[in-house]
DNA sequence: ACCCGAAATGAAAACGTTTACATTTAATGC
DNA sequence: GCATTAAATGTAAACGTTTTCATTTCGGGT
């Protein structure tokens, strides 16, 4: 059986389709008493509003794509519940593609957005940036854009980061503090803002410590598992001795850590691991991870909340958030015994 | 400047409405030399089509809507993949929304569904499955609906699912012929189809070498990190040995590992521990875990064939396909010596 | 040159809302 | 009781496509 339509009801109760809709969208302008026999018989004849042409209509379809890196870290999907929480409540979807760290499919994905026209956008840029044209032809066409974790290049759009600065310098100053003289580093596989960003932390917080940093100490890999696992070998290969690993990534970190299990090195004894940027997953491993988790649910609600506010008001000034990332010392850098 | 649609085309070119529109789609009926045309002016004034109003006067929304049971696990992320592998190409989009397994969040997340007007869902349901009636009703809506992993109830739909009971089997079998003769199991905390299938196969697997299944080696727990920890806290509260741990859900078993180790456990010279449904995670902890994998991308891309399948024609069948799952035999069960 | 069928194009309705504007109804003040 | 204004309802256009049906154009066979 088809579905009810405005004009159904408008003939059942002998109303126009302007009053129905009026009495449906609870606005002014229409009478108590009407607005109830319309409510009663729309329940009564199971009517759903037909959202798409609500979308022809007003010109927005009520969606908000989400464009992320990567998905296997809880990285993103922790960012997600903070953005679902936002945008559900508002009858707002969520429109989703990932990029898996390919700045080719992260365009394409932008473009998907673009042909479903959606209202906003939510981006967790990759880490390798391709071209920034998409977004630039996005913001010209007044989709308010809000970037997560990273700005790709330097597009004037709003977005939510961490202060990662000041956290890479604590954790690295506390390696060192406990002790640890001779700290490598796991960066990302190609130079990107971020991750040169916490390289000069890194680079910084030794020079203050009088320690400076040994290139050989200092290695690429992905931003993986495998890539943690590569770059311990590496290290080995280069055959500098170590006694601390920053990693950028906490899943780098947690490669680190297998790859030196497996060969015997005992953690934290012998080598002390810290990632960075991780989640529950640095709970799961043993010794349990240090590593610096920024407040991912309360991004999410961030940037779903600024994405929302530049829809309903394009004139609305786009906005920087600093969020407050919470460190985490464990097992992995200091032992069960370190109060 | 306003986007350019068919009438200004149509306006531009001295053409009708229709036969821009037939130009843009390839189909019959059209002069070669006007439909270059078309394509021509298109590009010049930058024409997108307006999907929303395509949308309107096909009935169709080309979104499918994907709701799963949660994110945090490489599971759905992995089948994701394969999801977006197969509906992208095709000029599909994905709604997405995370049930984050609460099964009145999963029937609220259905209704968005419902009322985006989604040409097909994916479902991964939660544990715990709520009420079915939605399901039903989309189903007589003639939205087409395919699970992964588990069917909550007995719907009528199509369906992706792995062999578990096979697999199980082996594993437990495995266990025992290795030596292990108290096998503890660690299951949901609810009960429900999916679980009792696994138990019910373990119980086969036990009682195939004469062993009994000790009610006090089965113990119920949540399918996270916390409800492994929590699962060996009340094994040991309970007493009884054990030399083995199967555990329903990877991240149980890591929770299980994490314990243990922490109270100074060996594995897996003292217990061996094995996880079910597991991905990479496995890999990333030490000793690495041994657990059955499922084609998660493979499932993913089948579910999202069998759902384009239904929704370009829905008279065809409802399907069921079994796929099959990988065993991974790994370091928690035997050690590095074993062959 | 004429007719016929096929191919190409045009006219217009339809999809189901929302909303500006016009009209009717009700309420208020004198 | 009547004018004045506000509230409630109706009319109809619009959003931008797709598609049915009618019309025109074209090519080929006699």
């Amino acid at each position: 059986m088809k579905r009810t339509t405005l004009k159904d009801l408008a003939k059942k109760l002998n109303l126009s389709v302007a009053t129905v809709s009026r009495a449906l969208a609870d606005g002014p302008n229409i009478r108590k008493e009407t607005k109830d026999r319309v409510l009663k018989a729309a329940e009564e004849m199971n009517y759903k509003p037909n959202t798409i042409a609500s979308h022809l209509r007003t010109g927005r379809t009520g969606a908000v794509g989400v464009v992320v890196d990567e998905l296997i870290t809880p990285f993103v999907a922790q960012a997600l519940r903070g953005i679902q929480r936002v945008l559900h409540p508002e009858g707002t979807s969520i429109l989703m593609a990932c990029s898996y760290n390919d700045p080719a499919q992260e365009i394409r994905n932008l473009q998907m957005m673009e042909e479903a026209q959606v209202d906003g956008l939510i981006v967790f840029p990759c880490h390798d940036t391709g071209d920034t044209d998409v977004y630039l032809r996005l913001i010209e066409k007044n989709i308010p854009v809000v970037f997560i974790g990273r700005n790709p290049g330097d597009i004037h759009a709003s977005e939510i980061a961490a202060d990662h600065h000041s956290k890479v310098y604590f954790l690295v100053d506390h390696l060192v503090r406990t002790g640890r003289t001779k700290v490598a580093h796991v960066t990302g596989n190609n130079p990107s803002p971020y991750f040169n960003l916490l390289q000069s932390a890194f680079t910084e917080a030794l020079g203050r410590h009088r320690l400076t940093v040994d290139p050989d100490l200092i290695v690429g890999a992905k931003p993986t598992f495998e890539g943690g696992v590569a770059a311990v070998d590496e290290l080995l290969r280069r055959g500098k001795d170590f006694d601390a690993v920053f990693a950028a990534a906490d899943l780098q970190a947690i490669g680190v850590m297998n790859c030196l299990l497996e060969k015997g090195v005992r953690i934290p004894e012998d080598v002390a691991v810290a990632g960075y940027a991780g989640s529950y997953l640095a709970k799961m491993v043993f010794p349990q991870l240090t590593t610096v988790e920024p407040p991912l649910v309360e991004m999410g609600e961030k940037a779903a909340h600024l994405v929302m506010e530049k829809i309903n008001d394009p004139s609305a000034p786009d906005r920087m958030l600093k969020v407050d990332a919470k460190i985490l010392l464990r097992h992995s850098t200091h032992g069960p015994g370190y109060q």
